[in-house]
DNA sequence: AAAAAGTTATAACACAACATTATATATCTA
DNA sequence: TAGATATATAATGTTGTGTTATAACTTTTT
């Protein structure tokens, strides 16, 4: 017997001459000479051990046999096309997927516009998103069940890689608010006020809280609050004012909010997290690029990172 | 770039390290040389554009992308193993597909044990069975919607490949009839019995009237029927009696139906077709084979076939 | 029926893929 | 750091896949 394993490249041929109902046409098609389409036929003959093709009026014609197998020999030839095609469009970061974890404010307010422009020019790219709690947001990033996290307030853990960003924050208040005539706003500035804030035992509240302590300014609290966003849509409502994040004061602009620097510089710190033992793929790579650069412009001191 | 078109041994290699942990171990387990398999890792590298595999810990993982394309890459493995088990069970006769067309008839009486003793050994082989009339049969067989037909009184045609078969036929009556007592049953012995028989316009028909005229014997018609199967089941009623073949008669005794050979012969021609310019399947050939066995003990002279 | 045109098979050869063994280098474990 | 294990590289042989040249066979045309 001449050949041992079944060779791809005598399934294309085998192909080649069905659809093309001669050996010479499938050269051609196949961008190769007539004797060596031959020899691949010949070759697969005696490693089936059956015949391949009927010749009827000049024609060639694929046997019961091979009709029977066609389907399969099919699919194997779409399947290469294929996985060659996706590992082209791995290289050119146009098809992976991407499984991210992140805070519930974010997955409903900066997040999907970033992922919606980083997907659009990257057709074969997929992404999972689990909006959690911090904790499990750590957990999942020690566990490898996710590429890439954006938390807050995190602290640091021997399996997860992270980067902090200083976000820069301001004070929102509703639309028209006499606070609105103010350039920055201070905690005198708003000592009269009812404040919507993050959880007690938050970093950001803390500080928050040092710098009305060291303006001598009471905190008037009046609801206390896990989000960002919820914590907008509240002061949206008219139910007092917040110091937030300018990430999510901006997107509540068009629903009747305004904002404006507060001082002294309170910035939110965001936590960009992912598995340090894991190599992160290609496009997990360019997409938490793109992330990071979003945020930019929102950075306390844009000279921090890079 | 040192290799052009994506190589089936190279997904084979990927693969095996991929569940295997390390080379070595891949290379054992396909039974070559761990250079070989760090060879081909190498040149798929190149391919891909890609790095497949990260070390951690002395294991090799394989990396997010190549996760990404292991379900398709494993799929091409499975379906070329297949490929190549199907190929062995055509040789074997075990695999493939066949198309019967049929009267009506044969559908529910001899064919069923002929294509159940046949499947039996042979669990890849499947089988169509179209029952229809003679000239639907033959409209089948040129067009080549089918591969093999079962037929009587059949002409001749150049699309068509034929050879007839006597069969010897049998008068069947109710069991406990007089005409048990006979050992033999000419028209003389059935003048004042009402018969069951086919179409006038068949061949049979007309050759059993001769022998009635013949012997000087009135025809006493009854029931005029296309099948002999539907005849042997108006004589079970004691409707009457008939001349069928004696295949026929055999699935009827247990239904309390009994028969004796008909004098003088009077033999049913049965016609085994297939269209003559498709070359049959391997497994149809001996099928065929299998179904003329079938009828030899019927044959009115075994000596005629073969 | 012979000639022409076209298709397929065979032979001789070249090069790439894939395997080998021997050995150097890297990596993990103790 | 040493010893063990795993991987990469080098030199080399075999097989698969391609080439061109040409013979043999079919089908079509005259």
């Amino acid at each position: 017997m001449r050949s041992q394993r079944l060779r791809l490249r005598q399934l294309e041929a085998l192909i080649a001459v069905a659809d093309h109902g001669s050996i010479t046409n499938a050269a051609a098609e196949m961008g190769i000479s007539q004797p060596a389409v031959s020899r691949l036929l010949s070759d697969l003959t005696d490693r089936l051990g059956f015949s391949l093709f009927d010749r009827r009026k000049g024609q060639l014609l694929p046997s019961q046999e091979v009709r029977f197998l066609q389907p399969d020999i099919r699919r194997v030839l779409e399947l290469m096309r294929q996985i060659s095609d996706v590992s082209e469009d791995i290289n050119k970061r146009r098809a992976g997927h991407i499984r991210i974890a992140c805070l519930p404010g974010f997955a409903t307010s900066h997040l999907p516009d970033v992922v919606a422009s980083f997907l659009e020019r990257r057709p074969g790219v997929s992404m999972t998103i689990e909006p959690d709690r911090p904790e499990r947001i750590l957990e999942w990033m020690i566990g490898e069940q996710y590429d890439f996290g954006v938390t807050d307030g995190f602290a640091g853990h021997p399996a997860i890689d992270s980067s902090n960003l200083q976000i820069r924050t301001v004070c929102v208040f509703p639309k028209g608010h006499r606070l609105a005539a103010r350039k920055n706003i201070t905690p005198a500035d708003i000592g009269a006020e009812e404040i919507i804030h993050s959880r007690r035992d938050s970093e950001f509240f803390e500080k928050l809280h040092d710098a009305f302590q060291a303006a001598n300014v009471e905190f008037n609290s009046l609801v206390e609050i896990r989000q960002f966003t919820a914590a907008c849509e509240l002061v949206c409502k008219g139910a007092g004012i917040a110091v937030v994040s300018e990430l999510d004061a901006v997107k509540y602009v068009s629903q009747g909010l305004d904002y404006r620097p507060f001082r002294p510089l309170v910035p939110h710190t965001l936590s960009l997290v992912r598995p340090i033992t894991q190599q992160p793929s290609m496009v997990t790579l360019e997409f938490m690029e793109h992330f990071a650069n979003s945020l930019r412009p929102f950075q306390l001191d844009s000279a921090m990172r890079r």
